[in-house]
DNA sequence: TTGGTTGCAAACAATTTGCATCTAA
DNA sequence: TTAGATGCAAATTGTTTGCAACCAA
C-alpha cells in the first residue's frame, strides 16, 4: 500500500466517513482505489477551503502517485456523495471544503483583500429561497449567499 | 439575446445614458471611440443577461470592426461605471446585464434546466449583509444571493 | 503630433479528455 | 480475466496580452 493514511488523525480508517465513502463508491459501481482514498482523506479531513491544486498537493503527501487528472475526476464523486462541498466565489477556479457536520445553511463572507472565506450560519436564508422559488412555482436545488467585504481600518 | 437595439429605442443617442458614458470616459482620461460606443449601446440597451460572446455579436451589428479583445477590454469600463452589472453564477464564463434603473438589491433565480436567470428584488438582503459584515468588523463591498431551482412539473 | 486604442494571434490558466497502461474485483 | 481507473500530455475554453498599425484629441 502506498502511503500510510493514519498519520494525521488517530485511527482515521475507523472514522465512519471512510465507510460512507467506500459504500458510496461500491453503490455507484465504482472501484475503491488507493488514489481515490488518498484524495478523499485529504479532502474530508481538512478544516479549510482549498482549491483542486491544494488538494493535489495534500493527496500526494498520502499517495505520491496521485495525478492532477485523478483529482479532477474524483472531485465530482466527492461532491455528489455529499462528503465535500463546492464553493464558487466567482474566481476562475473553484474552492472546495469538507462537508463534515454540515446542517444549517451557510453564507460565505469573502475578504476581498485576502481572499479568505468565512462561513457563517444563515438559517433563515433557506426559508427565503424556498419562499421565492415557490412563488415562481419552482423548487430549490441549491442556494448561496456571498458577501464580499473588507476589514474596516479599525478606528479608535 | 436582445435584437438590434437601435430599432427599439427612438433617438437612442439622445438618451441620457450616452452622456453619462461619454462623461465617464472623459473623466477617466479614456478616449471616446466608435468601438466603445457600439459596445456600450449593445450592452446597455439590452433587456436580458448576456455573455461576452453575445455582446460581441450585438456590438458587431452596430460596428462590424469591433473585436473580441475590445469587448473584453471594455467590459471592466462598463461595470466600473455602474452602467452594466456582472453576474457570476458559477459557470466557467460570466454573464452581464444592463444596470438601467437598478436601485434595490436583486437576487438571481437560476433555472437549472434552461439556464435562464430571473432577477428578483430582495431589498432586505442589503441590510442582512451589512449586519453580518458589521459583526465581523468589515464593510460590504458587494453581495449576491443566488437560488438554483427547477420548475415544478405543475400537477393538476 | 502622439499616446491611448485597436485587431490579430499567440499566450494563459483551470479544467477536461484521448489513449496506452495498469489494477481492482 | 477484464472493464474500469490511472498518469501523461495534448486539447479545450473563456479570457488576457504583446505588438504593430491606427486614430482621437
Amino acid at each position: 500500500m502506498a502511503g500510510d493514511t493514519s498519520k494525521i488523525i488517530p485511527n482515521i480508517e475507523e472514522h465512519e466517513s471512510w465507510k460512507t465513502f467506500r459504500e458510496y463508491l461500491t453503490a455507484q459501481g465504482l472501484r475503491v482505489t488507493q488514489q481515490r482514498l488518498a484524495i478523499f482523506q485529504a479532502a474530508y479531513f481538512s478544516s479549510d477551503h482549498y482549491t483542486a491544486e491544494d488538494l493535489l498537493d495534500e493527496a500526494r503527501k498520502l499517495d505520491e502517485s496521485v495525478s492532477r487528472a485523478t483529482v479532477y475526476r474524483t472531485l465530482p464523486i466527492l461532491t455528489e456523495s455529499g462528503l465535500v462541498k463546492e464553493v464558487d466565489i466567482g474566481k476562475d477556479y473553484k474552492f472546495y471544503m469538507s462537508n463534515q457536520g454540515a446542517t444549517t445553511f451557510k453564507a460565505q463572507v469573502i475578504n476581498v483583500d485576502t481572499d479568505k472565506i468565512i462561513e457563517i450560519d444563515a438559517p433563515f436564508m433557506e426559508w427565503y429561497g424556498k419562499a421565492v422559488a415557490e412563488k415562481l412555482n419552482m423548487e430549490v436545488v441549491s442556494q448561496r449567499l456571498q458577501i464580499e467585504a473588507r476589514e474596516v481600518p479599525s478606528s479608535q
